[in-house]
DNA sequence: ACCTGAACACCGTTCAAGT
DNA sequence: ACCTGAACACCGTTCAAGT
């Protein structure tokens, strides 16, 4: 008796799981931010104590590992091999696709930065990579160092904006966000930063998809001009 | 008697600076990385209760803010303005610098990337380079998109150089660093990645300088090839 | 202005123990 | 295997008080 009613009705000494604890690490990061994820706040989400956690986890960096592993596995990577597209556009779009999700996690963008690239995503995006710039005509080791200084690009433009940004469930619009930020330039005395100034209109839309475009087409643009013609 | 005594000899109940704060920050920073700054070891370094900090400090991040405020003008961005050198060659020497200084100060850098870029020493940075675009024949428009371009994408390897090379006082040797990181490439298997296995050589060396200067270069490429000609 | 003592509401992690 | 209770050595920050 007692054993089916007890899988009948998810009572209080239900067995969590590694996902669960993830995914209430998902929320609080993507609601607070970085420093709001802490063991006993994901504890508490899912209904345990703190202590519980080490059954899944055997420390905090674990944790933050699973939940990066977990963002970026969101991220659509099918445009690296979409086909009547050229080496160029693949990119360009798998850099769109990325910064589309770490938008969205902007809160774990710290924690994304903070760990190394070893992940199964990781490794899956840098091969899938590498293919497509060597089938574009490169050679195989400078496909590896375009690779590295395209995603350290890719991430040094979100940690941008997820330091600027506050976290958040939804997205903000870019409308607001440069009002918002031409209105802090504005504070800037034109008289010492003249360029600075002149540029604000320009620069409070630094957070917005079009000036990562353009800087992911400039490095692009370096590529195209180094393959053997 | 006691005026000139307090004054002689720096008694238990002298007073403490701004500076001096810092510094026990970065130097904890520095040794330890950012999560060993803390307001109580900061003030257990220079002699005093946590509270008083508080005299000087408002918030923990305004002491972070410090630190990467003082880290920051450490770097010497002369290079700028040299005479006798072109826009490239000042953007990618005023890069190295930069460079040199956060890889020094590599405990530093997950507080610079979370930090809004609103420092003296940031916005100095930025007019500076506007005026080198400028004056290199860019659009306004133009030189604050690559501007930005530039500096995320700096930070971005520096992140990754960061994230992999564990905080110290001394700058590790390249090949040492090349030689752990290789040994941690070889355990992925071949098979599932070949292509990140057949390039392990090149990548091994991607927090080295030369693949910074790389990453730099192809950005400059790119906008060499929008100058109107 | 500069500092201390005490306190509050937190942390990550460990140990011993229970089912 | 999965969980709890108690404890340790930490946090940032505030309040009241002293010089």
């Amino acid at each position: 008796m007692s054993e089916t009613a007890a899988a009948a009705r998810p009572g209080p000494r239900r067995t969590r799981s590694e996902a669960e604890l993830v995914d209430a690490a998902r929320t609080l990061v993507a609601r607070s931010g970085p420093a709001a994820l802490s063991i006993r706040a994901v504890a508490a989400e899912v209904g345990v104590t703190a202590n519980a956690v080490y059954t899944y986890f055997p420390t905090k960096a674990a944790l933050e590992a699973a939940v990066v592993e977990s963002v970026l596995a969101e991220a659509d990577l099918g445009a690296l091999e979409e086909p009547g597209l050229d080496w160029r556009e693949r990119l360009l779009r798998v850099g769109l696709a990325l910064r589309e999700t770490l938008v969205r996690h902007r809160g774990a963008v710290p924690l994304l930065l903070a760990s190394p690239f070893t992940g199964p995503t990781s490794l899956d995006l840098g091969e899938r990579t590498l293919r497509v710039l060597v089938d574009g005509g490169f050679a195989p080791g400078v496909a590896a160092r375009a690779s590295y200084a395209l995603i350290t690009s890719v991430l040094g433009n979100l940690a941008a904006y997820a330091a600027e940004v506050p976290p958040g469930d939804d997205v903000p619009e870019e409308d607001a966000l440069a009002a918002e930020r031409l209105a802090a330039l504005q504070r800037i005395p034109a008289a010492a930063f003249p360029l600075t100034a002149a540029t604000a209109a320009v620069t409070a839309r630094f957070n917005g998809e079009e000036q990562y475009r353009w800087g992911v087409e400039l490095l692009l643009d370096g590529l195209a001009a180094q393959l053997p013609r």
